[in-house]
DNA sequence: GCCAACGTTGGC
DNA sequence: GCCAACGTTGGC
């Protein structure tokens, strides 16, 4: 299983209504390098789900209920997967922290700022799952 | 609201 | 194919 972090700014889609929505298909990537990484989710993956411009944190866990095929909002050669919550963090954690983090403050959240969907490795996630059990 | 960092575009 | 100019993202 692999793990990842996707990114999304609370005024246009919050943890709070993907909540309620129970299900979000991930659209509107328009990155090489993003729709790389969403093509390489599998079904069951976990993926982070970060607030960006507000909030500035670590706030739930999703999963990757379908894999990645045709963005149905363009014609052009994008890709979306579809994700539903899997838990919300006791406590979210915050960029500050993650930068602070010996294990985490080489992850591309950190070190490339514009990605908005990144491969997390199995320590580094398991690391923010610890992180938010701390009080 | 500013600006640094990065990706993309387009002229040569 | 290089690189300058431009646009966008996102932290501060």
């Amino acid at each position: 299983m692999n793990h990842w972090l996707v990114k999304s700014e609370p005024s246009t889609y919050s943890w709070e209504k993907f909540l309620k929505d129970k299900k979000a298909v991930w659209d509107g990537v328009r990155n090489y390098a993003a729709r790389l990484n969403l093509r390489a989710m599998k079904k069951g993956d976990l993926v982070c789900f970060y607030h960006s411009n507000e909030g500035l944190c670590i706030v739930g866990i999703a999963k990757v209920l379908k894999e990645a095929y045709q963005d149905p909002t363009t014609k052009e050669d994008w890709s979306v997967v579809d994700l539903e919550p899997y838990k919300t963090l006791k406590r979210p954690v915050t960029l500050t922290e993650i930068k602070a983090d010996k294990l985490l403050q080489n992850i591309y959240l950190v070190r490339q700022g514009r990605l908005s969907v990144m491969p997390l490795k199995k320590e580094e996630f398991e690391r923010i799952l610890e992180l938010s059990e701390k009080k």
